[in-house]
DNA sequence: TCGGTAAACTTGCATATGCAACTATATCAA
DNA sequence: TTGATATAGTTGCATATGCAAGTTTACCGA
């Protein structure tokens, strides 16, 4: 029995299947979940000097950059505040550079020459850290997974642009 | 197509059933997910003056307690050093309490009666995001992501205990 | 052209998170 | 008893995260 209570018999999923209320609370276990895996993945890439958030980041600015700070927060999913603070790290190192763009408002980012090598490295890091973990939890369990958080993410998504324009 | 690299076709998944290799990466989704909704749930919580992590901490004292940290951490999947900081916030709200243990070098935590009130409110509050999110998701896939999450923290769990004891 | 509004970042504030190192106790073996 | 070791927590350090408020610059209508 978990700690933390049931949410009683969901109502309104339509289709007269078993309705299957779900038990104890989705937040907590993807907190949970979500920790494990973060430090799965820290332990493979760690050696390249990144952490798997800061591997994500550079990746992305690599394979999207240059381009404005606003735009890599969107493709992110995080709040640009973050996102200024969680490049630093990256640009004390010299893994990306930010200049002002051609709005005088607006950043671009871009990869340096380090961050492209780097990044080479930890992605052979991380790809060993995602075959380790498909091979834990086994692909197909890996593959489902990824399906669930792909539809509950863009569920959630339209939600969010309803609500706050 | 994602900005990350695919992990390439997983192995050893046993049973001939078509290998589905899952792409992207598994650490990125969940985080990204785990964000949107612990803001879900922070949006529903709020009003209380918890936030969703305050509140399953919380929730854990009220059901578990009076309880060691050690035990506290352990049963929230923590680090002894991230429950004590947490602890931080309910405390200087009365919301728990800490006191040394039998054994001196152990400390016990409990809840307040004010901890308690403000526990059964806030669980009103959760109750009412989960069930908004149940209906935002499907029950169904809520159920199903319930299920996976288990399963994978359950292989993920097994494997921490063989490494460092 | 001037005032109002919107957009793009940055900062202040508070928390969340974990590893490594440190302190205080307890335990156990010689 | 005493020294070695293990346990329970706390602290230092670095990062991750988001909301609210502030700053700078762009844009738009009268």
């Amino acid at each position: 029995m978990s700690v933390l209570q049931d949410a009683g018999p969901g109502v309104g999923d339509g289709a007269g299947a078993a309705p299957t209320a779900p038990r104890g609370c989705t937040n907590l276990k993807l907190r949970q979940l979500g920790r494990r895996i973060s430090r799965h993945y820290d332990a493979h890439v760690a050696p390249t000097g990144l952490r798997n958030t800061q591997y994500a980041l550079l990746s992305h600015v690599v394979k999207l950059g240059p381009l404005r700070l606003r735009a890599l927060a969107d493709a992110m999913q995080l709040d640009a505040s973050t996102l200024t603070r969680n490049l630093q790290p990256l640009i004390e190192r010299g893994l990306v550079e930010v200049q002002v763009g051609d709005d005088a408002r607006s950043r671009v980012v871009h990869a340096t020459l380090a961050g492209l090598a780097l990044r080479d490295e930890a992605q052979r890091a991380w790809k060993r850290a995602q075959l380790a973990l498909n091979a834990r939890l086994g692909v197909q369990r890996v593959a489902a997974l990824h399906q669930l958080i792909d539809e509950c993410s863009a569920l959630l998504a339209d939600d969010e642009a309803d609500a706050g324009g």
